[in-house]
DNA sequence: GGTATCA
DNA sequence: TGATACCAACGCTCT
DNA sequence: AGAGCG
């Protein structure tokens, strides 16, 4: 941590991503101890195959971290003025009339410039631009609290992945980035959020009447202590999860990972997943959780199953 | 991070 | 030239 | 009611 060095960082580079000329600036700043914006940018640039597909046709919202993960950050909707012409946008209209203009980030040269701007987590709905009422992916966030771990997170995410198969549901999984595990299920987009929340709400239920770690709702906090809580309310219009291969502005710049089934039940940390070593992993594997974006699946049945006429 | 506004 | 302000939003919990 | 959190 040298701060008169980053004071005076003026190291700039122009580069061309896809046909489009990109000022990258100050690429040695730190944005986490000992790592710089020129990592993050190479980061993203090498990971733009295993990313993107998640993020095209999903409003974006900024994440900006200009100082580093301890410094100031915001949020952003609104694209701002200086966004350059060709990064596509996405005009919505909320329910209460305000009309945002989003940024849609499909494509390379978005992808950096939004790195550039210190982007350093990256998010996505459960629903796409072309229907955004309903969800195309049913998110199982599992998130533990002390002294739960990361492993029973796993556990409950396995158990999970059996009541889904019993109701004829193929599920993924992956890291949250922090301290969980987002179990996937995707669906075909002609549910609403509404049906969607319910239908993980009474599964959760289920799963907390067959282990007493499950909390299927928010309790006060000294009933939370020691279990996994199932956070429904995850499945909302607006809400958004970590995208996978998305970074988390946490200490090691861990990632969100896609895990294979068979790798929950050894005793893993989600921190050996970070900037350094995803690339390695999917390289020669691909992306395990591809199928998400291509398995649109029906809850009828898990509706019935479930007494949700 | 980039821009606008005010001293 | 430099200091300051802006940039989302919703339900939940805790006090 | 309001602050704090995710
Ligand atoms: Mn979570
Ligand atoms: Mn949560």
């Amino acid at each position: 941590g040298c701060t008169a060095k980053q004071s005076t960082d003026t190291s700039e580079r122009w580069v061309e991503v896809e046909g489009r000329r990109l000022k990258l600036t100050r690429l040695e700043k730190q944005l986490w101890p000992g790592i710089t914006k020129a990592e993050l940018i190479k980061y993203y640039a090498e990971m733009s195959d295993f990313i993107l597909p998640y993020l095209r046709s999903r409003p974006m919202t900024l994440h900006l971290y200009p100082d580093g993960i301890e410094g100031k950050h915001f949020f952003r909707k609104e694209a701002p003025e200086f966004t350059p012409d060709w990064v596509r946008r996405f005009p919505y209209r909320a329910e209460d009339g305000k009309l945002i203009n989003y940024i849609l980030c499909g494509d390379r040269p978005t992808l950096i410039w939004l790195a550039n701007l210190a982007n350093i987590e990256f998010p996505i709905t459960l629903s796409r631009i072309e229907d955004l009422e309903h969800p195309d992916l049913v998110v199982f966030d599992l998130d533990p609290f002390q002294p739960a771990t990361f492993r029973d997170a796993c556990m409950v995410a396995l158990v999970l992945r059996d009541g889904l198969r019993q109701l004829g549901l193929q599920s993924w999984v992956k890291t949250s980035g922090a301290t969980g595990l987002h179990v996937l299920v995707p669906v075909a987009p002609k549910y609403t959020f509404q049906q969607t929340r319910e239908f993980v709400r009474r599964l959760g239920k289920m799963l907390e009447s067959l282990m007493p770690e499950v909390l299927a709702e928010f309790r006060p906090v000294e009933e939370r202590k020691g279990r996994v809580l199932i956070d429904f309310g995850q499945n909302s219009l607006g809400k958004t999860i970590t995208a996978p291969y998305s970074l988390k502005p946490l200490p090691l710049a861990p990632v969100s990972t896609p895990l294979d089934w068979t790798e929950l039940e050894k005793e893993l940390d989600p921190r050996e997943f970070n900037m350094h070593n995803i690339l390695e992993r999917v390289k020669g594997g691909g992306d395990i959780l591809k199928p998400v974006l291509e398995t649109p699946q029906t809850l009828d049945r898990a509706f019935e199953a479930l007494g949700m006429g």
